[in-house]
DNA sequence: AAGTGGTCTAGACCACAAC
DNA sequence: TTGTGGTCTAGACCACTTT
């Protein structure tokens, strides 16, 4: 039961409850919490109180749900807390803009020149991965993905148009060391044009990153993303 | 009024009906928005289908609501879109963790040598902001910020307790041309162990960025956090 | 005092997943 | 079929800001 003449609202204290719940062990990650019904009974509140915790939980990334099925405690890695800082679909689902990926292409490559060349020794084998991020049936952005095999058989089985990053920080096992970020904004190519639509004027947003886990002394992933401009400013025009 | 036989829930559709309310043009930047109770009225549904949909564009960065006055429009810099790859507080707020910012040193300082001067020439000049995060009364974040002269003035009546990177993102007409953001998990030292009351064994992630307009060649912002890398692991330990 | 958003309840029906 | 979360309404009272 909870005590309703505190001056905090009532889903404040239905969170921390539910908060105390998982840091007791009482449910580990991926452990079914008790069902919205449950909870009203045990809280005695009402639903809307039970859903607003649950939803601002869901939110910060602390429990998952899924309809029909239940309410689950979030599986969180060493390094979860990076995510918003190398996620793009976290952002991109912050700012209004769910996005789902498609991989068209799948490949091994053997580092020869280019940027991958200014971190890889040459000659090094790596995975490459490419999609193309989608919102509304608009191609919205374009990704190359490069990991090292060390790094790609820790992926093995993972979806692929499901949020990399997300797999990455929650199943590796590895310590993060240091990641590097560049972002630049820059005039689009001919290619960039065409598969994402650009009208004249517009620019675009490169992203590119470096990943170092405390294991390996050489970088095991690079990334490089190319999103509209606009799509950054004003999500809602698609 | 609103079609509610379509098969879409209808706080998207409420959404939608107040993105095209400030697309058209009627409702510009800090401009207030219909009330809730006007909504209701106006599209025929009740009031948590309002807030719902009020409540996401208020996540999402489209509106701002000011309790006892009304909803307004937010306003957008060019460069919006990268609050959340630079902005910490929104990156914190994001994952449960809401900070206050107090200023702990503010003047002017000479670049000398150390990574100052690594980007910048030695002799400039620029001003030098010292804040500490805190939540709940604890510290969670040291930050140093450094701008130049001329990007200074332009924050020129800013209220250094909020969020420097939202006031220079919406308020700066100059255009982003490039940032770099090296993150990387190490070591504590001393004051840091004092300052963000660590325990032995924990580390701390340090998040350096530079930043550069279009219309300068040389960087005109130069930040530095620390954070114990807990805090963004398990945010609710506080 | 009036008007705004903030919190909360009770109850209904729908959509999805699993048995 | 059952149980879960998803959407929605109507109505109440509270807290904050402005007049």
């Amino acid at each position: 039961m909870i005590d309703k003449s505190s001056s905090t609202p009532l889903y404040i204290l239905v969170k921390d409850y539910i908060i105390k719940l998982i840091l007791s062990g009482e449910y580990p990650p991926n452990s079914q919490l008790p069902t919205e019904y449950e909870l009203m009974k045990t809280l005695g509140v009402g639903r809307a109180t039970v859903r607003t915790a649950l939803s601002q939980l869901e939110n910060e990334g602390t429990i998952v749900k899924k309809h029909g099925v239940g309410t689950f405690v979030a599986e969180r890695g060493k390094a979860f807390g990076f995510e918003p800082f190398i996620s793009l679909s976290f952002t991109l689902e912050k700012i209004g803009l769910k996005s789902t990926n498609s991989v068209v292409g799948h490949n091994k490559v053997t580092v020869s020149d280019g940027i991958l060349a200014s971190r890889w020794e040459s000659g090094l084998e790596v995975f490459h991965i490419k999609r193309l991020r989608q919102a509304e049936a608009y191609t919205i952005a374009i990704e190359d993905f490069y990991v090292t095999k060390e790094l790609y058989s820790k992926l093995e089985g993972a979806d692929m148009s499901e949020s990399i990053a997300h797999t990455l920080l929650s199943k590796v096992d590895w310590s993060i060391k240091e990641f590097d970020n560049k972002i630049i904004v820059r005039e689009p190519n001919e290619e960039e044009i065409k598969t994402l639509f650009l009208r004249d004027e517009s620019k675009v947003v490169e992203l590119t990153r470096w990943m170092y886990f405390e294991e390996f002394e050489e970088p095991q992933n690079f990334v490089n993303f190319v999103i509209p401009l606009d799509i950054l400013e004003f999500p809602f025009l698609r």
